[in-house]
RNA sequence: GGCGGCGUAGCCAAGUGGUAAGGCAGAGGUCUGCAAAACCUUUAUUCAUCGGUUCGAUUCCGAUCGCCGCCUCCA
């Protein structure tokens, strides 16, 4: 564990302990009025994988990750239709939420809305209008870059060679604004024309980057250990986080910060501005498994981009199969008592491989690659009859230890089938032995069109939903 | 122009100063009444290209080519 905290600090070049048993993290989530294509779950999935990969290890969490509800859009439209902000995007949160669900994330423990916590927001802006990190132009508050001297650590911009004050896209005029890159940490509105808050420096709305600062510190503390993300919100999002936080508080912000890359699609980033993106929903539409989606997306590290492709996504389907089938046939094999040393120590290389090389950065696709090292042995020792009772149990042991992190097998079919299906299985058994093979094929195709294939084993006929 | 990342078999990819994990797809075989599942064997003398350092580089350094991201109030 130690390992791996070592190895997240070398993105910030300081190391930073852990409170004992106890780690809080944050993970900045989606807007709601959006659809979040996969490669923003990948986010999720792995900021998932990181939190079970905590509780594996032995540590509590508290896991924080908002719902960010103040947009313009959302702000403007709610007002439009005389609705609450909340009874506005209620719909929305419920849908990434069962997508987030269905791709077999847990919920964190704290899920906040950012409108619900503008005092919040308001009490910081506040504080750094008292120490000078923020001042007013036009009515807004702007944050005073020039007053925080590591503005740029996290992403490492420097901003002497870039051409900052050069861009055509940034109006220095317009905003009047005392460096082209000071951010708004509040909008003024006008008194009778937009809705917005009240506050102590005027009718407004909070700027885009407040409300992680307010959220994370209000639920986390001041200082806590894991902030997570997507790559893309690494500048300016996050470093403006830390600007607006550790302006505040004089205190460090987040120890260790986790941006995972995004997907690329034919080479090309995944992005709704390019319009070259999948939903879940519209991969769930074509009959993908949210196991195969959710193995495909967290089959490469964190930190790389993965190129999703359907030749991919295809093969992660068979893969989750394969696993599945080898769940269930290790659970039925009848073995003998006792305990085959070659299993035993397949099983123990596995589980120490999967924790060595997870507390190596995540490293997912090593971690997989020991599970199918132990996957392809077993299945070659129960091949040959050489299972015994001890080692079936290691190995499904081991399964659900895996898989309380990765969370990729699913649920195990133990479904009770209807009694006249039982009694065609029975049936088909007996034209089977007296090789009446028209017979069982007539229900073993019956039996497919009814959504439920049969394979004949060696420890009898096996059944799963097609 | 500035900063960062990447280029490994048909596809997705791990990885390391000492001679290439894993998955998918493909091929052959075993098992099976057939099928399915499973198992076995097999698929990169080579890690974009060219140099350099080294006893030795895919791994370090430099250059070149190609691709991606950020430097823009999408959070």
């Amino acid at each position: 564990m130690l390992k791996f905290f070592n190895t997240l600090s070398r993105q910030i070049e300081e190391f930073h302990p852990i409170d004992a048993g106890k780690v809080r993290m944050y993970i900045c989530g989606p807007t709601v009025w959006n659809f979040n294509h996969i490669g923003n779950f990948r986010t999720f999935i792995f900021a998932d994988i990181l939190r079970r990969y905590l509780k594996f290890t032995g540590y509590d969490l508290t896991h924080v990750m908002n719902l960010t509800d103040i947009d313009d859009r959302i702000i403007n439209e709610a007002a439009a239709r005389n609705i609450s902000i909340d009874e506005f995007t209620e719909p929305y949160a419920q849908y990434f939420l069962e997508d987030f669900d269905a791709l077999g994330n847990e919920r964190p423990e704290i899920i906040p809305r950012a409108t619900h916590h503008i005092p919040e927001m308001i009490n910081i802006i506040s504080t750094l209008l008292e120490n000078d990190h923020a001042y007013e132009s036009d009515g807004s508050i702007y944050y005073r870059i020039s007053a925080f001297p590591g503005y740029g650590k996290l992403s490492k911009i420097s901003f002497s060679g870039n051409k900052v004050g050069g861009s055509e896209r940034i109006d220095s005029d317009k905003y009047d604004k005392e460096d082209a890159r000071d951010f708004a940490l509040w909008k003024l509105v006008g008194e009778n024309e937009q809705p917005g808050w009240d506050a102590p420096f005027g009718r407004g709305r909070p700027g885009w980057h407040i409300e992680c600062s307010a959220m994370s510190m209000k639920y986390l503390g001041e200082t806590f250990d894991l902030h997570a993300g997507g790559m893309d919100l690494q500048f300016p999002h996050h470093e403006n986080e830390i600007a607006q936080s550790e302006g505040a508080t004089g205190k460090l912000f987040s120890k260790y910060w986790i941006h995972s890359e995004f997907l690329k699609i034919d080479d090309v980033t995944m992005s709704k501005s390019k319009g070259n993106f999948f939903t879940f929903r519209d991969l769930s539409e074509q009959g993908y498994s949210p196991l195969a989606i959710r193995y495909l997306l967290l089959s490469v590290p964190y930190r790389k981009q993965l190129n999703f492709t359907f030749e991919g996504l295809k093969g992660a389907e068979s893969t989750i199969e394969r696993l599945r089938n080898f769940r269930s046939l290790v659970g039925e094999s009848k073995a003998k008592e006792g305990s085959n040393p070659q299993a035993a120590a397949s099983v123990a290389k596995a589980l120490v491989d999967f924790e060595a090389v997870m507390d190596d950065d995540l490293n997912t696709a090593a971690a997989l690659a020991a599970i199918h090292d132990m996957v392809r042995e077993i299945n070659t020792i129960r091949a040959g009859d050489g299972l015994q009772a001890d080692d079936q149990s290691a190995v499904l042991d081991a399964i659900k230890k895996f898989d309380s992190v990765l969370g990729i097998f699913g649920t195990e079919d133990n479904e009770i089938l209807d009694a006249d299906i039982e009694a065609l299985i029975v049936q088909r058994q007996d034209a089977r032995h007296n090789r009446d093979f028209a017979r069982s094929d007539e229900i073993r195709d019956e039996m497919a069109a009814r959504g439920i294939i049969l394979e004949d084993t060696k420890d009898g006929v096996r059944w799963k939903r097609g």
